[in-house]
RNA sequence: GGGCGUAUAGCUCAGCGGGAGAGCGCUUCGUUGACAUCGAAGAGGUCACUGGUUCAAUCCCAGUUACGCCCA
């Protein structure tokens, strides 16, 4: 005997562990069933799970489970990256804990150091995916950093290289003085922060009693300005284009140049412009062939580029000293206090990031774009919803050269060495001039070979941790220039952006570049799921790479789920303390819990707004299911492989057989359709609404009767039921329906095989030949019979447990059928003790209501209070009134008869006839209480 | 500034060109041998506002207001 909860605690560890090592979740690439392929978005390897995941995972694994019972060969491409950044940085502090600095202990081994604790702490989130329940193929998982994928990353570096779609470039980037990185465009976040506009005041060089005003957020960066924009048409400001003025503290005498980046409208209507820390600036500067002065290092300290007293300043040091000097120079103007957005780092949003002029390397993202966008307007990939497909062209569209280099360690070290340049075959002395780009360092020993000739020796050496450290020193190393008999190279020191790697997953994964059997069986993949968040990052970068390497999209659809926020709204943050934990969601409430929550808050184009009462409730839905479980255990309801749905002779079972052919038609719609909430719903709906509250309370009296054949056949339906119902669940509660799949067959869950387990068996294949219209007609009736009997019990306050009688008048003869074949039902439910036909008026003391052509009269000459009684008809006559009237002005415009389709206008006539017929019925109920 | 989205019951949200729905909460009743993590019944809504299209608009279109997100 099943205990009476449901205990997740107990079921979920067992099942799973049986689960993976029996080798269920595995991809088959021999086999002939169709594949269908999901690539799992990797986790950071550092990670840990929260709700974002749990969602995202749950949608994964219900589609993988799905398809797998319709007999797809279905793989779950699971694996985490290694999230450069975030690895490096948790490492770094934890050595920084125990006094060691990333740099005392050199790049072979702290990369050692983060290997370690990769190995400690990588499996955190995949043992998390586990308790979801997540069934990916985890014979298959792969990591970014694993051998074959880093091969892929140096192919594809050093093809796109090679076709020049990857080069260096000096350009203004994204800096982090932090962390001592450049950042991709992506990686930034622009806050809104308050802050202030200077106006400063620039003497003009030929009349210095004259001003020219410009307004600046950054007053330090003057140190390095270069000239002062003013429109064209300007009029204030026309006579003054092509003249100088003098920067104030520094001295330097810089143009005023006419372009129509200065907006006139705005503030003074001139601007400074300091082409080596603003990336507008920058641009203005190329097209004015300007200066680039850059006064910061990396640290955003100010550097030996501005005057001496400035230098080694921080950056919000420097502005406070700028401001000073400006006000006494008597050369500030006004001073307003401004809203204006500000870059921050997008993973910590803690440090303000600061244009800086350095050298990258670049993926020319807009050459890569072009077949990306042709193959989401052709519909060769599909977002769903097609909403996505507007930002996701936005983006592509205005696509900017993609920063791919990171001065980090833990990555994907770009495969680039530097040497000296050689002319007329002589060696320079000149530093990393040459760049070698290969796969491997033998097969650049070998270019090097034919660059420099046999007599030159080449060595390789492990480069200083700084680039510029290096460059400034270069004059010192041994062998260049001195020597041209001898050479040394370096290898880049950057590594890749994280999402390099992760835009090759759909095939790296596969063993590309590898043409194993894999890729030809499991690309393009045909779903990917993931949140709206990283369309960017990841889906668009896989579009591109796709494209570029395998010729194909990476994937067909492209599932866009939305944020999962708290039950306020809120995102949910450290900062804020309002993240829900899915661990101790899953702890308290069972891991089947949450998953079917999130399915059925996964509604398309809407943030999921998450509440533990709404888990709660599928926890119930739990128990719910697991205690019908036990109905069928007690009543000795077993399947029987022998039965046929179609065959079933009583009513009451045809019907239930046919909701359930209809119910799987509908969850199977709705899950090839993405729409998760639909089907949660269907299931949930039928579960607890029909099979629970009515086939159920029907099945009682049918056991109990003398009908051994009718008896028998209820048992079965109730078995065959539950199973289709639990098969149903499976993909979305799969520890819950496996165990009771279990019990349901009368078998110890521990006791099974693979072949036994839901997991295993095969989506429902119901048609309509099992769906018994009639069938569903009459047992709605008796369904809508019981319910107007319990209104009006209940309205009358009448106990439970009281029996009363009913009598029926002018009940057409069909449904004089139905009450007769389900009189046990209709009395034990509707708490009657005799059903009796009735003509002529109601005995006195009586209610009654209208079903139909039918009018229920139930004679209660005790209970009654004729007052009341006579409010309830008149409120209800009411009600029947506003119908008629309605459909009546419907039905008398000339028009609607007109051009309304015949069924329509059908419809209405006959919801007239029957309101009209109520309304009859109703007024006669009436009439006689007032006789009475 | 550009783009996207949302406004429906107290709360969280489905839905949809022809009869307003769910879950939770609330009210009343209930120890009915599956289940009180339950059962039965009920109350509660000019479907944001203004126009338009249509025989018919909560639904389609335009505008307004409010809120949210993304990009610059």
């Amino acid at each position: 005997m099943l205990d009476k909860t449901f205990d997740p605690k107990s079921v979920e560890k067992k099942h799973y562990k049986r689960w993976e090592e029996s080798g269920v979740f595995a991809a088959d690439v021999s086999s002939n069933r169709v594949p269908y392929t999901i690539p799992m978005p990797p986790p950071n390897v550092t990670g840990s799970l929260h709700m974002g995941h749990a969602l995202t995972m749950t949608l994964q694994d219900i589609l993988t489970r799905y398809r797998r019972m319709r007999g797809n060969d279905t793989l779950w491409q699971p694996g985490t990256d290694h999230a450069g950044i975030a690895t490096q940085m948790v490492v770094e502090r934890e050595l920084n804990k125990q006094g060691i600095s990333r740099h005392e202990l050199g790049r072979e081994k702290f990369l050692e150091k983060v290997w370690e604790w990769k190995e400690q702490s990588g499996n955190t989130i995949t043992t998390q995916l586990r308790r979801l329940g997540a069934s990916p193929d985890w014979q298959r998982e792969r990591f970014t950093m694993d051998d074959g994928l880093s091969e892929a990353v140096k192919k594809v570096f050093v093809q796109l290289y090679k076709e020049g779609l990857i080069y260096k470039d000096k350009r203004l980037v994204n800096w982090d003085p932090k962390l001592h990185t450049a950042l991709s465009d992506l990686e930034v976040s622009m806050i809104e922060t308050q802050g202030h506009m200077w106006n400063l005041k620039y003497p003009l060089t030929d009349d210095p009693s004259k001003f020219i005003e410009v307004g600046t957020t950054r007053p330090e960066t003057m140190l390095g300005d270069t000239a002062v924009a003013v429109h064209p048409e300007d009029e204030r400001y026309k006579d003054l284009i092509g003249k100088t003025v003098t920067l104030p503290i520094v001295g330097r005498e810089i143009p005023i140049v006419a372009d129509d980046y200065a907006d006139p409208e705005h503030g003074t209507g001139a601007v400074k412009i300091t082409p080596a820390h603003d990336f507008n600036d920058f641009e203005l500067g190329k097209r004015h062939n300007l200066e680039v002065i850059n006064i910061l290092d990396a640290d955003a300290k100010i550097n030996e580029n501005a005057p001496e007293e400035y230098q080694g300043l921080d950056r919000f040091e420097a502005r406070k000293k700028i401001v000073a000097a400006f006000e006494e120079l008597g050369l500030l103007g006004d001073v307003e206090e401004i809203t204006h957005t500000v870059p921050y780092d997008e993973k910590s949003k803690s440090t303000i990031l600061e244009p800086w002029l350095t050298d990258q390397w670049y993926c020319d993202a807009e050459t890569l774009a072009k077949p990306a966008i042709k193959a989401v307007e052709d519909g060769r990939t599909e977002f769903v919803p097609k909403n996505w497909e507007k930002t996701y062209f936005e983006w592509m569209r205005n696509i900017q050269p993609w920063c791919i280099s990171r001065q980090l360690w833990w990555g994907h070290r770009i495969p680039a060495w530097y040497g000296p340049t050689t002319e007329n075959g002589a060696v320079q002395a000149s530093f990393a001039t040459k760049v070698f780009v290969s796969e491997t360092e033998e097969q650049m020993l070998e270019e090097a070979r034919q660059y420099y000739g046999d007599g030159v020796k080449i060595l390789v050496q492990e480069t200083t941790p700084d680039n510029r450290q290096r460059e400034r020193t270069f004059k010192d190393i041994d062998g260049v220039g001195d020597n041209p008999k001898r050479v040394v190279l370096f290898q880049d020191t950057d590594v890749l952006d994280t999402w390099f790697s992760s835009a090759l997953w759909p095939f790296s994964t596969l063993g590309w570049p590898e043409q194993t059997k894999e890729l030809g069986r499991y690309y393009p993949a045909d779903t990917l799921i993931t949140g709206f968040d990283i369309i960017f990052f990841w889906v668009a970068r896989m579009m591109m790479m796709g494209l570029h390497f395998m010729g194909d999209v990476p994937f067909r659809k492209v599932y866009i789920h939305a944020l999962v926020r708290d039950e306020h709204g809120q995102k949910m943050s450290k900062t804020k303390g309002n993240i829900v934990d899915p661990l101790a969601v899953i702890d308290e409430y069972g891991a089947d819990a949450l998953r079917f929550t999130l399915a059925a808050l996964a509604a398309q184009g809407r943030d999921i707004k998450l509440a533990t009462s709404r888990v709660e409730g599928y926890r119930n839905f739990a128990t719910k299911l697991w205690n019908v479980a036990r109905y069928c255990e007690m009543n000795d309801c077993k399947p029987d492989p022998a039965f046929v749905p179609q065959n079933a002779k009583h009513t009451v079972n045809r019907w239930i057989i046919s909701e359930t052919a209809l119910l799987a038609e509908k969850t199977a719609a709705a899950l090839e359709a993405y729409r998760f909430n639909d089907a949660a719903n269907a299931l949930y709906h039928f579960a607890w609404g029909t099979f629970c509250d009515w086939y159920i309370e029907m099945s009682k009296p049918m056991l109990q009767g003398a009908d051994e054949t009718e008896k028998s056949e209820t048992r079965t339906t109730a078995a065959w039921v539950f199973e289709q119902l639990i098969a149903m669940l499976n993909p979305v509660q799969p520890f819950l329906s496996e165990e009771l799949h279990a019990h349901l067959h009368g078998k110890k869950p521990d006791e099974t095989d693979k072949n036994e387990w839901l997991i295993s068996a095969s989506w429902p294949e119901l048609t309509e030949k099992d769906v018994d219209r009639a069938a569903i007609e009459e047992i709605d009736w008796v369904i809508r019979l019981i319910t107007a009997v319990r209104r009006l019990r209940s309205d009358k306050g009448l106990p439970p447990a009281t029996f009363i009688r009913m009598l029926l008048r002018g009940t057409s003869k069909e449904n004089l059928a139905r009450l007769q074949a389900h009189e046990d039902i209709i009395k034990r439910l509707a708490r009657l003790e005799s059903i009796t036909p009735h003509d002529g008026d109601a005995p006195e003391g009586s209610i009654q209501d209208v079903l139909d052509e039918a009018t229920i009269i139930l004679p209660l000459a005790d209970v009654i209070d004729i007052d009341q009684e006579r409010a309830r008809l008149k409120k209800e006559i009411q009600k029947v009134e506003t119908e008629i009237e309605k459909i009546k002005k419907k039905l008398s415009n000339e028009n609607f008869l007109q051009k309304a389709p015949e069924d329509v206008v059908e419809e209405q006539k006959n919801r007239k006839a029957e309101a009209e017929d109520a309304h009859n019925k109703l007024m006669q109920a009436l009439k006689q209480l007032g006789e009475a």
